[in-house]
DNA sequence: ATCGATGCAAAGCGTTTGCAGGGGT
DNA sequence: ACCCCTGCAAACGCTTTGCATCGAT
């Protein structure tokens, strides 16, 4: 873990009150498990995958299952407080920030973190207006971008 | 396969005998099931799955194995003849255009398709050129980016 | 002739599901 | 009290691997 690291824009519930209604609102109930798992994915900026979120969540609720992980990460997503990324090789990731945000990806450890760059829904109005006026007229409506910047550490020499 | 169609712009090995160079200079050797990938992943603009590549090379080559679609697949796609394109639900796809650009998902059926947009290597660096710097100060270089716009089909009403 | 590639089957890994018992509402 | 959630184990889907044979160089 040596990916730059930045400090994180405040969003989404940012306490157990909030956390609760989030999730009954999308039909979802409140339960201790998926507040821990929630609360981790909120600390970490390192977009764990489902396998990490386990060990760290069993530290605080030992006997909880890989199972209830998954299907934790599933409410949340669902519920619009977090985000799945599928990563190209390994296990699927999860983002624990609800807001529409940009990546920095390693390519070569596979490694995600957080761009501090505010999200432009704009974005590709700006960069090709004529496409997305054409897209517009065949009937697909665009409604956000995904931007992911790749690169990699430099070899100290 | 509803989603907008666009012309293909020409790339990356057009003959059987620069498919075989590529291959070579990647250390694979030219066969004919890999041809028969290459082909189709280059006919088709729709980056299809493992399975479904099978499917459409099995008509030529019916004594295929799923298991050599996959070899295949993965010789291409380390020779940059290909592209692996992570799906957030279902099975990775394959995309067989090896110049950089840019996909346009449907957020309701996950579809993929090629963007006519040309690659901008300097995007990165426009939109944000502070952050650009700040990351090379830290020694993280960046060497490329992904762009998807996602949307969807307008109901017809 | 050599050594990588194929095809088959079996194993692997990440993820999901079925179910009995427990916990949230 | 109801019904969803949990934890366990078993199943699942996609992908990879082991191995004998085949084929490219």
């Amino acid at each position: 873990m040596k990916t730059p690291d930045f400090p994180e824009p405040p969003c989404g519930p940012r306490t157990e009150e909030e956390l609760r209604q989030a999730l009954v609102q999308a039909g979802w109930r409140y339960t201790r498990q998926r507040a821990a798992v929630f609360t981790f994915l909120r600390a970490v900026h390192c977009h764990p995958t489902a396998e990490q979120v386990f060990a760290a969540v069993r530290q605080e609720i030992p006997h909880i299952s890989l199972a209830t992980v998954y299907k934790a990460l599933e409410a949340l997503v669902d519920a619009g407080l977090a985000a799945r990324v599928p990563d190209e090789h390994g296990p699927t990731r999860y983002d624990g920030r609800s807001d529409a945000h940009y990546h920095l990806r390693c390519e070569h450890t596979g490694e995600l973190r957080d761009l501090p760059l505010p999200y432009d829904p704009l974005l590709p109005a700006k960069l090709a207006p004529e496409l997305v006026e054409q897209l517009r007229q065949q009937g697909f409506e665009i409604t956000g971008h995904r931007l992911e910047l790749v690169g990699h550490f430099r070899k100290d020499n």
